[in-house]
Parts: C-alpha cells; structure tokens; sequence
DNA sequence: AGCACGCCGACT
DNA sequence: GTCGGCGTGCTC
C-alpha cells in the first residue's frame, strides 16, 4: 500500500475525481484513509483527503505527498463511506460533502483549535495578590474586579495591557477563562418527573428497541405539550448507560437557552452543543469532545447530525416536519434522510417527533417501514383550544373590509378587558404585499426579481424580500399618470397600525424579522410580552414555533391563506402545519384559550383539519391528493435548476439537457423545462426541469455522471446547474 | 479553483 | 521589438 487515493480540496466538478500519490517511506503507516495531506498539484501545493491506500497506482507519474496536515484522521470510516453516499444522494461534489462533515475551522489546518474562551474572570482572592512590580497585569486584575467577567480582548483594551499579561495573570492562578454558556456543573442537576401512561408507552417501545442491534425507526406523533421532550431525555439516559452516544436535533429556531439548561442539567458535563454562533475554534472543540467520548450527547441543529460519535445508539429529529431540516445548499441533504443513513450504519434507533408530520415520514409509518406511536394528550393542563373559521368572503359581502373580523374583533375586546393576552399571527411582513394602480392595473415590482414589491412604512419606501432591492412610492402610476395607487395584502406592519387605531394607547409588541434582527432585541421582544408589559403580540412564523405564552388566551389568524396560495405542492401541508402550531399557542396556561382563523377558504381541508386538530383527516385528504398527482411520498422528484444572467441560453441549456434526459424516461416523467416559479431572482433567471418518478434514489449513480459531464462539457456551459433530491420548496 | 501556456494590441 | 490581455486546458 505504497500509493494514496487523494480529493483535492478544491471545490470543482473537474476536481470531483480521486489523484493518486505517492506515499514516501517517512509517510508509509501514517498516511491512512481519512488523513488530510499536503500534496503537489500542477504548479502549486494542494491540500487533500486522503480517501482509500492503494497498492497501484492507475497512473504512471505518481507524484508524492509531502506531507501529513493533520497527524490523525479527521474522518473515520463511517465518514468516508458517508460521503460517497451524500456525494450521490444529493448530487453533490464529494468535496462539498467532506465540508458538510467537518466543522469549518479544521482546514485551515488549526487542528488542535484554541480553546477560545468567551470570558475571563479573576479567581476570588486575587485582589491579594502583590502586583507591585507588574504594573500591565495590576491594571487588567483591577479592571476585572471592577467590571466582572470580560472578553479577554475587551479586558486587555480597558486596562491598556499587552496580551502577556493576561497570560502572566493565568500562569500565576488569579484568572480563569470561562464560557459563555452557564457550567453544567455549576447548574443543579435535575431530577426526571413522573412520566405519564402515553409518554409511558411510547419510551417503552422504544427503549426495548434501543436494546436490539437492528436499525429501527419510530414516529413519535405527540400533540404540542404531550410531554415529547422527556421521552426523548430518558432514551438519550438509557443510549448512556449502554455505552453510546445520542444525538438530539432540532430545528435552528428551537435551540434556546431554556432547552440548553434542561440537557445540561439532566446530562452534567456530557453534553456537546453544536450551536451556529459558534466561532470556527468552538466547533473544533466541541468536535474534539464528541470524538473522544468527552461529550455522548449532542445537541444542535441540521449539521449536527454529523456530529463524530464513534458509538452512536440514538438520533432524535424533533419537529422532523420543519423544513430547517433541509439543506439549500450544496449537498442539499435533508438531515432526517442522514439520520435514517447512519442509524442504520450503528444499528441504532431514529425517533422522528412531531405534532404534525411530515407526509413522508407518516406514509412510512402507515406502510410498517416505521412504527407509530401515539401521544394524543397534554401532560400540561389543558385541552386544545377551540377553533373558530372566519369566513372573509363573507365579511366583505356584508359590508365589513377591515382585517379583522367582527368576530375576531369581539374576541379581542373581551380577552383584553379579562387582562389576558391576544397573539396575532400572519407569515407576511411589512405594510402591505403589493402596491398598485387601480386605473391600470399597474404593480410595482422588483427589477430584478420576478416579485411585487412590499411596501414597507413611512420612509422606508417599497422593498423586495428577494433582493433588498429598495424604491420610493411612486405618487403617481408610472403606467399611466393616475394618482389612484392603492396598497394591497396586509402585513404586519398594516396590522400593527390598524391595532393601535383600533386599540390606542395598548402597548403591543410586533416580532418579525424586521423587528428582530438586531441582536438581542428577539429576546428583549419576547421578554416584554411575557412579562405582560403588552398584552397584544403581532408576529409572523417565528411567533408560532417553540415560544410558550402562558398568559395568551386568543390567537387570531389573521389570513390562513398566504401559505396556502403559494405554488409548492406542500401548500397545504405547511398550512396545516402552521396552523396547528400556531392554535397550539392558545391557551397554554391556566385559562382557556380560543383561537379564531380567518380565511377566504373555509372550505379547505387544511384548515377544517386544523380547526379540528385532526392530523388523521388531514393526512388522508393530502395523501389521496399527492397519490392522485403522484407527488411525494409516491414519488421522488429531482429538480434541475437553471441559473443564469442571460435568457437565451439558459433555455437552449435546459432544452439540450431535458433531450439528454430523455434517456431515463422509463424511471419517470420530464416536467419542462419551464420557468422556476420564481422566474427571476437578483438579476439572475432561472428555469427548472423537475423529473418525477417512484424511485429515482437509484438513478443516481448513473444521473450524476450524467450531470458531472453535462457540466463539465465543451464548449462550456453558459449557466450554472443545481441539482435538487427531493426539494423542499419548488419556488 | 489556480496556474501555465498561448496568441493578439499599445507601450518603453 | 516586449508587456500583458484573459481564453482554454490541465492538475496524480
């Protein structure tokens, strides 16, 4: 085994192929599958993985690898047989999927990675010491007994001290670095409650599964409050006292610090958070804990589900219905899809929990390919709210155009003469959706999107959700010279001002991602409310997840439809989902709670279904409908996309590969090409081929050489191609 | 991706 | 006569 089968990390389809190297005799038993190296390539020097050893090269003119980047192999065996799996599933580079591995930070060739502490603190006692002769580090150890806690480099500012100081101060004892996360030491651990008779049954089933040793799938289908997340603390104990490690994903949204504490205090010491705050040197680290053994538990989002456990008993996705699950970049993998992949490689045990899944992971269960278990009541006290369906077709009819409701109007007048607290949801920010002339018909739109434009408040003008792209309100139509320009489809801002005119002077809280992204302003929005300093809360997607409001009593949806009428064939699932969510947020507290939808389609399964809180009926109706459309789960789709400045050739491109496609016609249908439904998107456009059929996943092999070629032809493409397994989305 | 090689315009 | 533009092609 003289030779080494080497991918350059060099992020390219023409690179997307094994080089074969040399291994010197002062390299031979160090170089081993997984090992990064540095290597000549062409005129320069590469680094690259090192994929398998081999005892011929298929190549004459072999050069040699000069050296070892990292002493030990940064991927195991697990992970050098993931990736060709990713590579080929998600029709990515194999170079992306090494990326998608390993934590940023450890190519850069830190491999040790500085155990970046986020604080630093003088030990009690250390005014004592005699600093007489050390000036520098006198000033820094006052500045810090002074000011508490600091940032080593914010320390160092305020007291005017070179960095040997801090260093001088640590050697002689009197400063500690913590992190910015609490010590699970310091916090008291915690003892598990009583589980009750579904929660019982549901962990009973699944820990007599975490005692075989062959790969299983449960669906843990548990309404909101069922009490999921203590099923899922006492499997991860059980996965530990077997000796392996668990992994608990959730959704990017969910990982609060409330969720933090709750594992570090059942898990003292042994949990591993993978959080996307995270600098490049803490990923290292927590990756070195998770490896070692350090840290079985791991806690974090999507990427997570990579985390290096050499002995991996038990993932959990919670909420596995979210679509922060999926990837939208290169590999696009979905991480329930990597977690089914690596449960199987351990012989593990997958949990996919949700209040409302995913059609996927539910047809799965309904064919036995994973077993349902059913937790249909709320550990908190309870019952579901009331649903009530507004009608706004009607109300209009009636003579009744404001956004809200009399009903919901009623409703609000009584919760908040009670004292209680109103959620006003809708998934639209800004003023209005669209801007236009009621003498042409004129829209503003983006001009380099094929989107209206949003109209935005007073002086902020109209801006695309694509793009940013910003312009004034035009006072008279650019179409046609008329002054009747109108503003249509509230957002939260419209529902904002209409609120404080219909309500004045009731202080209320509005959270989109308009309000919340200044840092800490989330969490400052979300204190205030629940702290009732307002009792009305306006807010889109981010108020319907994870968020528990004991004092709220009323939610009101404003319109259920805006999800509804988006062209994605998961229409009606995601608002099914978002509604349900959202109901869940009523009533969560000591008081009953009501929640009244407003829609302009009463009729629609989703939101009967929704109102009923019947997951059963709504999965049948969608079910049918997919089976009938030969959507997923029936099918799998492949969506080609193409992306480029010019119109033109972007069709002559996908024209050529939908002909090259035609040669896997027998494995499904060629819908296209045809434009993306979003046609245009920052100046680019896009033109999508989607390819439907009931087992693609074994194409695969073949369609990526296929796509790898097409790419890498001549004369060069003149667009660039994405290729999506399963999409999300299709917009 | 880089970097070299290669073949046509305006400069010391 | 050369410096340099970036098209095209290769990298074990």
């Amino acid at each position: 085994m003289e030779y080494a089968e080497v991918l350059i990390d060099q992020v390219t389809d023409a690179l997307d192929r094994p080089f074969h190297y040399h291994i010197p005799p002062e390299l031979q038993g160090k170089v081993k599958p997984g090992c990064l190296v540095k290597v000549p390539f062409g005129a320069r020097r590469c680094q690259g993985y090192v994929l398998r050893l081999l005892r011929e090269p298929d190549i004459q003119e072999a050069k040699e690898i000069m050296a070892l980047a990292a002493p030990e192999p940064l991927l195991q065996k697990e992970q050098l047989a993931l990736i060709s799996w990713l590579a080929h599933r998600y029709y990515c580079r194999r170079i992306e999927a090494v990326h998608a591995l390993l934590p940023a930070g450890y190519r850069r060739g830190k491999t040790g990675g500085p155990r970046r502490k986020r604080l630093v603190r003088a030990v009690p006692g250390a005014a004592e010491a005699d600093l007489s002769r050390a000036p520098a580090q006198q000033r820094l150890l006052r500045v810090l007994l002074e000011r508490g806690p600091l940032p080593p480099a914010e320390a160092l500012k305020a007291a005017g001290a070179p960095g040997s100081a801090l260093k001088a101060l640590q050697k002689k004892g009197l400063l500690s670095l913590e992190e910015l996360l609490p010590e699970a030491e310091s916090l008291p651990p915690e003892e598990p409650p009583v589980l009750q008779e579904e929660q019982q049954a549901a962990y009973k089933e699944i820990r007599a599964a975490l005692a075989e040793s062959a790969p299983r799938k449960f669906l843990l289908h548990g309404i909101t409050g069922s009490g999921k997340t203590e099923v899922y603390l006492r499997l991860i104990r059980d996965c530990l006292e077997q000796g392996k490690g668990a992994i608990l994903l959730v959704p990017e949204i969910a990982l609060t610090p409330q969720m933090i504490e709750h594992f570090q205090r059942r898990f003292p010491g042994k949990v591993a958070l993978l959080h996307s705050a995270l600098s490049p040197g803490e990923k290292v680290e927590a990756w070195n804990r998770i490896r070692e053994g350090r840290a079985p538990v791991v806690l974090g989002p999507r990427s997570a589900v990579f985390a290096p456990l050499e002995k991996l008993g038990l993932i959990i996705l919670d909420e596995e219905h979210e679509n922060s699950y999926k990837q939208e970049e290169a590999p696009r993998y979905h991480a329930r899809e990597v977690a089914w992949w690596r449960t199987r490689y351990h012989r593990g045990v997958l949990v996919l929990g949700s209040a409302t899944p995913s059609l996927e992971s539910y047809y799965e269960g309904l064919q036995g390919r994973s077993a349902i278990l059913t937790m249909s009541s709320r550990v908190t006290p309870g019952d579901l709210p009331p649903v009530e369906i507004v009608d706004m077709r009607r109300e209009l009819k009636e003579g009744h155009r404001l956004i809200f409701s009399r009903r919901l109007l009623e409703a609000m007048e009584q919760v908040l003469g009670r004292g209680e607290q109103v959620l006003l949801f809708l998934n639209r920010r800004g003023f209005a959706s669209f801007v236009l002339c009621r003498e042409c018909g004129y829209v503003a739109r983006c001009p380099r999107c094929a989107v209206s434009l949003t109209l935005h408040l007073e002086g902020e003008g109209m801006i695309c959700h694509y793009c940013s792209y910003r312009a004034e309100v035009p006072r008279t139509c650019p179409g046609c010279g008329g002054v009747q320009i109108r503003y249509f489809g509230a957002g939260t801002e419209r529902v904002e001002k209409e609120v404080r005119k219909l309500f004045p002077g009731e202080p209320l809280v509005r959270m989109d991602s308009d309000t919340t992204t200044r840092r800490g302003s989330h969490q400052q929005l979300y204190r205030r409310f629940r702290a009732g300093e307002a009792r009305i809360l306006i807010g889109t997607q981010m108020i319907a997840k994870g968020f528990n409001f004991p004092g709220v009593t009323l939610v009101g949806v404003i319109t259920a439809d805006t999800a509804l009428n988006l062209p994605d064939f998961r229409a009606g699932e995601r608002t099914f989902q978002l509604l349900t969510q959202v109901s869940g947020r009523a009533g969560r507290g000591p008081r009953e709670g009501r929640v009244i939808i407003q829609t302009y389609h009463p009729r629609h399964y989703s939101i009967l279904a929704a109102a009923e809180h019947d997951y059963l009926a709504f999965s049948q109706q969608e079910l049918q409908r997919r089976r009938e459309l030969s959507y997923p789960p029936f099918t799998d789709l492949i969506r080609f996309l193409f992306i480029g400045e010019e119109e033109e050739p972007l069709w002559a491109e996908a024209e050529e590969f939908a002909r090259l496609l035609e040669s896997y016609r027998e494995y499904g249908e060629i819908l296209g090409p045809a434009p993306a439904p979003l046609f245009k998107l920052k100046n680019y456009f896009r033109i999508q081929i989607i390819l439907k059929g009931e087992r693609l996943a074994a194409l695969a092999p073949s369609l990526r050489r296929a796509v790898l070629a097409f790419r890498s032809r001549k004369p060069p493409l003149r667009c660039r191609l994405s290729v999506d397994f399963n999409p999300q989305m299709v917009l």
